[in-house]
DNA sequence: TATTAACACGAAACCGTTTTCGTAATATTT
DNA sequence: AAATATTACGAAAACGGTTTCGTGTTAATA
C-alpha cells in the first residue's frame, strides 16, 4: 500500500519548498533546469498527481457537469447521455448523473445537493412531477446563484437559460403528412398525459398536418395512454371501435405494442394499417417489421448541450451571452411499417 | 444574483470568529445561546450550505463513486447504474459516471482521472478489451493505493477485490435442462466471442445441462456471433442447416433475431422451436411471442455493489475483512417463446 | 569597484471548512 | 480575598494545491 504522495512530500524529501516544488512540476523558468529535472523525476518516480480536489477548492471550479435525469433504463435519456459525456470528457469534464425518477422533490434535493460546490453546471430534462407542478423555483434559485443550467428536451418557458429542443411539432407534421401523401386520411395519435411538452407538441404537429390537408380532426382517433403499462385492451379496443389506416405513436413501446395489437386483429402492416413512433431505439430496429420511427438523435443533443453549458462556463462574462434555444432536427427514419 | 455566502461572510458580518460562525452552526455548546442563535438565524436566511469540495479537501473523503461502465446505451448496465445510484444516494453519496466504450485505453484513462482525489471508490464493469487484453494493472495500482473498488458482472479471477457476479452457468445449465425436460434434445447455443467470462460461463452451463442428461455435444450447434452486427444471414443459415428444436441466446438481442428468422423461415415458436435468451429487457417483454428470458436482476446487483463498497469505505478498517464474491440469482422468466 | 540586473528560490496568502488549543472574563469555591 | 473552575470565544493549523511577492546570491554593466 502506498498512498497517494503530494506536493509537501516531495519538498520534505528533495528538501526545497513547496512553491519550488509546484513551480518545477509547472515548468515555470523561474526554477533552475537542475532542480526542476531533480523534481520532475522524482515526481515521474512516485507517480505525483496533483490531487482534484485541492484545485477545484483553489480554482473554485470543479470540471464536474451535474446531469438529472427522469430515468436512466430509457433509451432516449441514454443516448443524450452519451453524448454530454463524451463531449464533456473531451474538455475535460467529468459527469455526475441524478436521476430524479420523475420526483420533483428528487430533483429539488438532487440539484441543492450538487449545487453547493460539487459542480460547475447543470444539464437536465424536467421530471413529469415538476412539468406537472410547474414549479421552477430551484431551478431560478441556482440561476440566481449564477450556476448556468442548459435544459434539455423537457424544457419550459418559464425559466430564462439555455435549452436544446427537438422539433417536435414539425417533425410529427412531417411524419402525418407522409401518411397522407401514401393514402391514408383516417390516422390516429396515441399519446400520453399532455403535462409532457413534447407530447403536446407532437399532438400539435399532427394537428397542423391534418389542417394542412383539409382532414377534419375526429376526436375519437386519439388515444391518450397511462405511462408504461400493459395497454393491450386499451389499444385493442381502440382499433376495434375505429377504422384506422395510420398511427403515430409518441414513443416506440406504444408502437410495438400497436403493431402486435393490428397483428392480432389479423390487418397487415403496412399496407392496411401503417405505424409511425418516436425514438429510434432497440425496439423500433428489431420489430419485424421494422418500424419507421422519428430519430431525435439525442447523441448529437447530449453534445449540444455539454457544448452550450461549456461554452457559457468558460467564456469570461465580459458581456453576459443572451440565452438560446437550439433545435435538433429529427428525422422520419421510413422502414416496413410504412408505404414509403 | 447572490453568489454563495461562506463562514468568512457571515463572520464579517456579524462580527464574530469564523470558528464561532463553524460552531455555532453545529450547535456546539461552546458558543452561548445567544450568538448561537444569531448566527443560526443569519445562516438560515443567507441559505448557508457548506461548501463541499472545502468538506471533501477537510475530511479526505468526497462522497463520491466512481463508476465505470462500457456502454450507457444497454439495458442491462443501466438497470444496475439504477441500483447503485438509488443505493448511493440513499447514503449520501454522488456518482459520477464514465464510458469506457469498450476501450482499454479509456478505461485506464477515466479511472485515473478520478483516482486523484475525486472519488472515494470504484465500481466497474471491465471492457471488452480490458477482458481481451488481460491487463488489470490499472486496477492493481489504485487498489495499492488504497482505493476500493468493486467489479461487477464482468469480473477477473486477477485482480483482488470484491465482485458481483451473476451465476451464469446455474442459469445457463437450467435454461438448457428446461429445454430438454420438455422435450428438446437438438439444442443449439448463440453466442459471443468468449473472451467475455459471461458468455464463457453460459456456454459452460450449456455444456453442463448436456452432459447432465445424456446428450451428445455436437460442435455445429453452437454459433459464434460478432457484436452488434446485423446476424440475419449468419442465422438464418445456422437454422438452414441444422435441425433445431430449442435456442438458448446469451442476450436479448440474438434472441429476438433469431425469432425473426425462425418465423421468416416458417417455424412455430415455440411449438417447433423454443426460445431463451439473455437480459429481461424491453425487447423480451415487446415481442411476439414475449420471449422466455433470463432476469439478471441488475438493478439488485447495483444496489449490491454500492452496498460492498460503503461498506469497505466506511468501516474503520481495524481488521481489513477479506474480499467477498457475491452471487446473484439469475431467474428464468418463462414467457411464450418456450413450452412451459 | 560600485551599481544594477538576472537568477533561483522561499514565505505567505488564499480557496472554505473543521478542530484543537489558548485565554480573557466571569463565576464559583474555599 | 485568593484560588480555581467555567464560559465564550478567537487564533491557528490543517487538508493540497497555486501564485504573488520578497530576497539573497551571483552575473553583467557602468
Amino acid at each position: 500500500m502506498k498512498p497517494k504522495i503530494t506536493l509537501k512530500d516531495i519538498a520534505k524529501e528533495l528538501d526545497v519548498s513547496i512553491s519550488t516544488v509546484s513551480k518545477a512540476l509547472k515548468n515555470s523558468k523561474e526554477i533552475s533546469k537542475d532542480t526542476r529535472d531533480r523534481i520532475k523525476a522524482f515526481a515521474k518516480f512516485y507517480n505525483y498527481r496533483p490531487n482534484n480536489i485541492a484545485l477545484s477548492l483553489k480554482n473554485r471550479r470543479t470540471k464536474n457537469i451535474g446531469v438529472i435525469i427522469p430515468d436512466i433504463v430509457h433509451h432516449f435519456f441514454t443516448t443524450v447521455f452519451r453524448g454530454i459525456e463524451m463531449y464533456a470528457n473531451q474538455m475535460g469534464y467529468n459527469v455526475i448523473v441524478c436521476i430524479s425518477d420523475e420526483s420533483f422533490d428528487k430533483e429539488v434535493i438532487n440539484m441543492e445537493m450538487l449545487a453547493n460546490g460539487s459542480i460547475d453546471g447543470f444539464i437536465l430534462s424536467l421530471s413529469a412531477e415538476t412539468q406537472r407542478k410547474n414549479d421552477f423555483t430551484h431551478l431560478k434559485e441556482l440561476l440566481d446563484q449564477g450556476i448556468p443550467i442548459v435544459l434539455f428536451d423537457r424544457v419550459t418557458q418559464d425559466v430564462a437559460c439555455d435549452k436544446v429542443i427537438l422539433n417536435d411539432l414539425e417533425i410529427s407534421r412531417e411524419s402525418v403528412t407522409h401518411f397522407i401523401k401514401k393514402g391514408s386520411k383516417k390516422i390516429a395519435l396515441i399519446t400520453t398525459e399532455n403535462y409532457f411538452n413534447v407530447s403536446e407538441s407532437r399532438k400539435e404537429g399532427y394537428l397542423a398536418a391534418l389542417k394542412d390537408n383539409n382532414i377534419p380532426f375526429d376526436e375519437n382517433l386519439i388515444l391518450t395512454l397511462p405511462h408504461d403499462l400493459d395497454n393491450t385492451k386499451l389499444i385493442t379496443e381502440f382499433f376495434q371501435k375505429n377504422k384506422i389506416e395510420a398511427v403515430l405513436c409518441v414513443n416506440e413501446i406504444f408502437a410495438v405494442q400497436c403493431m402486435s395489437v393490428i397483428q392480432q386483429l389479423g390487418f397487415k402492416i403496412p399496407d392496411e394499417i401503417s405505424i409511425i413512433g418516436f425514438t429510434d431505439g432497440i425496439l423500433s430496429r428489431y420489430s419485424s417489421p421494422k418500424l419507421s420511427t422519428v430519430a431525435q438523435h439525442g447523441e448529437k443533443m447530449g453534445e449540444l448541450a455539454a457544448k452550450m453549458l461549456i461554452d457559457r462556463m468558460e467564456t469570461t462574462k465580459v458581456v453576459e451571452e443572451p440565452f438560446r434555444t437550439e433545435v435538433i432536427n429529427a428525422t422520419l427514419i421510413k422502414r416496413g411499417s410504412t408505404i414509403n
